[in-house]
DNA sequence: CATCATTATTGACAATTGTAAACCCAAAAG
DNA sequence: CTTTTGGGTTTACAATTGTCAATAATGATG
């Protein structure tokens, strides 16, 4: 046979026949043994055809997110603060065994992968900000296209050992819905506000902080004012800034940003050499999603929710229920 | 706890969970043993939390359809004779063991029922032929709810032994696209050419026949005209019939109406007796997808496809090779 | 409150599936 | 012509998963 002709479809004329074992096994629900005695050929090679299958996305494995937003306790919360929907993670049996927080961290991240799906529509603009609880997420975005999707970073970039590039988020995110992506080719934090303020209006820096004021969907986590070795080592504020911070009343941080008990904006000079979208910018996007784990960060959700900055939220069961409570 | 409050929520208590499992086990691909240790139950209630995930559709595993297209075979039919896509089933090795017959129609009704939602778009009035190779397909579409579909019965009813009831694959397709259904009350054939003018301009019937002339979508399968056992005993054609027809050299049958080797339709007394979708009122619509099993019928597929009956086709590996040879 | 019916859970076992090292074979390189 | 390399396949074994009958929990009913 000439191989210059099938060279090129060689590959699929393979698929053809993965995509009709695939058929047998998950269509029909043969073994693996049978199939194999079907194709002539060794089981393992059935072995290898599937896994062939799922690596190269012929067959397509997903969980129905809605599921997630349908017990009474997510009920509960949505109707309590008005929320769209509320996802909930549950990875371990409550009460049994200490609830360990990567534990926890990551199946909120898978959770929200999926809620991130059903939140996010044709056409929209979403904004995505970065962080632990973002990084576990964006590993769980399912790959499923969505038509003419914008992803837009919303904070300025940092290197963290405890957080991997933070354009990362925003890329892989993008990459999962085929969406066109904007990262901020910036700092989060500078050393000086003048040096911000020019940066901030660098055309480039500025058209993406631009396309942050009108967002359809932001998706961000949230930070509570306790474990302040985070905030100060990432260099977004000093240790003395976040005393002050926590004298005026701080519950939490969204974005880089300090939001009081009622989701205020609290001012600080450290807002000045910061590179990221603003909490009136963050409260003006049409959904925000709040991805969150913890039971020790329900204080902080609570502000967020009163400062409504809150639609749809996703969060591990026990933080759901410390928010209720 | 009040029981009355949680007890219509308790079912999504449940799935809650459900989902959660899922996303752990087939998400993270943690092992069930490991999911068991972490919930604090046994590995069987795994299991079985699993199998309901995947009956109740909260997980849903689905084979892209494209690959059954994308063959080099597929290619040359596409190419040879015009047609927009060729799905073709493989179920056994080639050459190696008898190719039985079951076997190969169940593959083959697979592979179509992946197609036809590959094929069927938002707004489409599709209809829908009945028979062994149409029943093969009809159980194996996928659940799939798509916008705004019709899907109408072309031919009328009829019992046999061989087929299930008539009506059973227009439902059954409809059901898996959520599509508004309508079945054709009336029987395929009937004794006397006036009663089946008379059944024909019945406001009901003639409503149904109505849609048929305009139709996105058709489904069908064609009959060669060896078999003759089918046809006669179901009462589509006398023997008589099956035999002038095919002295006037009939090729194939497709919905109860003889075809020549060009595709063009032979006119018999039988048709006037005939409660179904005409030839014309076939070819007019815009996708036309054939689903056949079996090396024997080629010659039918080639008459079909030169009357320009198929935009579509759905075969086996050995008919396709025997319809580009 | 005991009883029956129904449903969920479990442990022990059987079946299926995944893995890894060995093997084959063809094409490229020495 | 031999060696090497890389893909794909196989065999034998290890791990995971599915099943089923027994048991517990639930909850409706007399």
């Amino acid at each position: 046979m000439p191989p210059d002709i099938t060279a090129k479809q060689a590959g699929s004329d393979k698929d053809l026949i993965l995509a009709n074992v695939a058929l047998l096994y998950y269509g029909e629900g043969l073994n693996q043994s049978d199939i194999a005695k079907r194709m002539d050929v060794s089981r393992a090679t059935i072995v290898n055809m599937l896994r062939d299958c799922r690596d190269r996305g012929i067959v397509e494995i997903r969980v129905n997110g809605d599921m997630l937003s349908s017990s009474s306790l997510s009920r509960d919360l949505c109707a309590k603060f008005g929320l769209e929907d509320v996802y909930i993670a549950r990875s371990r049996s409550p009460g049994k065994g200490k609830a360990d927080r990567k534990e926890t961290l990551e199946q909120v991240g898978r959770v929200a992968g999926m809620a991130l799906i059903n939140i996010v529509s044709a056409g929209d603009t979403v904004g995505v900000a970065w962080g632990e609880t973002i990084k576990a997420m964006c590993t769980a975005v399912p790959r499923q296209p969505v038509e003419d999707v914008t992803v837009c970073q919303m904070i300025g970039s940092m290197v963290s050992d405890r957080v991997p590039a933070s354009e990362d988020c925003t890329i892989r995110i993008a990459n999962r819905l085929d969406a066109q992506c904007y990262t901020l080719h910036a700092p989060a934090s500078l050393s000086s506000s003048t040096l911000a303020a020019q940066l901030r209006s660098e055309p480039m820096i500025a058209s993406q902080l631009g396309r942050l004021q009108d967002l359809n969907l932001a998706v961000f986590s949230i930070g509570n004012t306790d474990h302040s070795t985070h905030i100060v080592s990432a260099g977004i504020a000093s240790s003395a800034e976040l005393d002050q911070a926590v004298c005026s009343g701080a519950k939490g941080i969204v974005c880089c940003r300090f939001i009081d008990a009622e989701g205020q904006h609290i001012n600080l000079p450290s807002d000045e050499r910061t590179v990221a979208i603003t909490v009136a910018e963050l409260a003006a996007a049409k959904k925000k999603m709040l991805v969150v784990a913890g039971e020790d960060r329900a204080e902080a959700v609570l502000a967020a929710i009163k400062g409504g900055l809150v639609t749809h939220l996703c969060v591990d069961e026990a933080l759901a229920a410390a928010i209720v409570a």
